[in-house]
DNA sequence: TTTCTGACA
DNA sequence: TGTCAGGA
């Protein structure tokens, strides 16, 4: 299982085959590394590199953007992703006490249900919200 | 040919 | 986000 995830993070796809895989433009796909949405590896030539997980990501990007999710919001999205992960990992160390526990479920409860301030929320407010 | 960075009638 | 320039 170890081999597999190897596998997936080589970055061996030009920019020229991901636009094909996830119909996004090289603009698009190139300001979203600036936007640190993705970190394609760059070859001899400065080239971007990209890899299966890179390829996930930026159709997750794609999705999102068709839910009418703005830059803002999917920044959002991945910047708590790595708290949480970072937060869990520091979970291990030291486990959460209920007061701890509480008040993450009320943050996961406010944030999936949109009741939170709206300048905590950013997500555009279209049709699908 | 393909991709890169920077810039904006 | 599109698109053009000018170089690699």
């Amino acid at each position: 299982m170890k081999e597999k995830e190897l596998r997936r993070s080589l970055a061996v796809l030009p920019i020229g085959t991901v636009m094909k895989l996830t119909n996004l433009t090289a603009r698009q796909i190139r300001y979203y590394e600036e936007q640190k949405l993705v970190k394609p590896e760059r070859n001899e030539g400065n080239r971007r590199m990209y890899s299966l997980n890179d390829i996930d990501r930026l159709l997750e990007i794609r999705d999102y953007l068709d839910e009418g999710i703005n830059m803002a919001g999917i920044k959002h999205i991945y910047i708590e992703k790595e708290r949480k992960r970072a937060a869990k990992k520091a979970q291990l160390d030291k486990p959460l006490t209920d007061s701890d526990v509480r008040r993450i479920l009320r943050d996961e409860f406010i944030s999936v249900s949109g009741l939170g301030k709206k300048e905590e929320f950013p997500f555009k407010h279209n049709k699908n919200l």
